[in-house]
DNA sequence: TGATGCATGTAATCCGTTACATGATTCA
DNA sequence: TGAATCATGTAACGGATTACATGCATCA
């Protein structure tokens, strides 16, 4: 899936302008399993508009460049649709977190805690600010939200509980190690 | 972290080819976590000896190319250490399920159904991959790979039951539709 | 006999990020 | 006064994937 079918899929919910598709991909629920910059997003809206799938207009500001408006037609959401028919592609993940872990006989015993204490505040915000999420009522509205939400939730905590257990483990080693 | 990091990594666990190093990826501890072709990984291995972080040794076949073999030397090990001591990126989660999820607003009940049948199946797999990988005794020997299993096994058992769960719902609601 | 595994590599292409360019407003 | 927010866009660059190229061995 790629960026255009991205923005078509926000403007499905509710027309925006680039900069808050970016906050959506960056705040809202699609920032836990999706990114995109500037950079993709604003040609691919261009293009999207070249094709006829949104629609444009522009709100007059002061002292800000317009703010432009993008709608989805009904040509995007036949070609929105048509995306969402093709199955999709495997869930795909990285992480320089856990390829650290594997390299532990690298590292030393208090390097490694801190880098389970990093990845524990990592996935502790990424969880308070889904919690937010679940907060704003304008997300509350449509159904996916709430199981993307509780998805989320559930790895998250399982996750934590995890990294809880074996940071307290090795904080017990280093203090025995210690004495 | 780039490839060339990846496959100083993995040799650092024991000398390979390129064409193991990517059975590694695929099959192995990192594929949990990681992705890499032969479009990457020869490439990167050329450079890495060129740069003397491996060396190579050409183990004769029939009715095959030579079996490059490399290892990593000192230098590399040196790079290595040098790679895992910078903060590691944040984990980076790209998933078409989940923005399929959001979707529903454009999916039939059956669509939702199958698509969920499709991660669940995925995720079970990778479960069952994962503990191949624990029967095996030669990834067994180090503590990193057993703190990865461990989390992995965490997080996708977390997400297998929440997706559990919800396609019993959508199942019965199915039904009663129906009636 | 046809798929899968073993084995290495290159080139074209894609898709996206990063950095650059610009500039007013608001809040601490 | 300095940082963050609002607001749009382009160009260079990077990093990896995909497809291509080759070919024997083994298993069903």
């Amino acid at each position: 899936m790629n960026i255009r079918t991205l923005c078509l899929g926000i403007l499905s919910f509710q027309e925006a302008s680039g900069y808050e598709i970016k906050k959506e991909i960056e705040d809202g629920m699609f920032s836990h399993f999706i990114d995109a910059s500037y950079g993709s997003i604003y040609p691919a809206l261009t293009m999207l508009n070249a094709e006829g799938l949104v629609t444009l207009r522009a709100e007059e500001q002061t002292g800000r460049p317009d703010k432009k408006v993008y709608a989805i037609t009904d040509a995007g959401h036949a070609a929105l649709a048509k995306s969402l028919a093709v199955v999709p592609a495997r869930d795909k993940y990285k992480s320089e977190f856990l390829f650290e872990m594997l390299m532990q006989h690298y590292l030393t015993p208090s390097h490694i805690i801190v880098a389970l204490e990093k990845q524990l505040a990592d996935q502790r915000q990424e969880l308070a600010q889904m919690n937010e999420c679940k907060a704003d009522p304008a997300e509350g509205t449509f159904p996916g939200c709430e199981f993307v939400m509780g998805y989320g939730e559930a790895v998250l905590t399982a996750g934590v509980s995890y990294l809880e257990l074996r940071l307290a483990e090795l904080k017990t080693q280093a203090l025995k190690a210690a004495e």
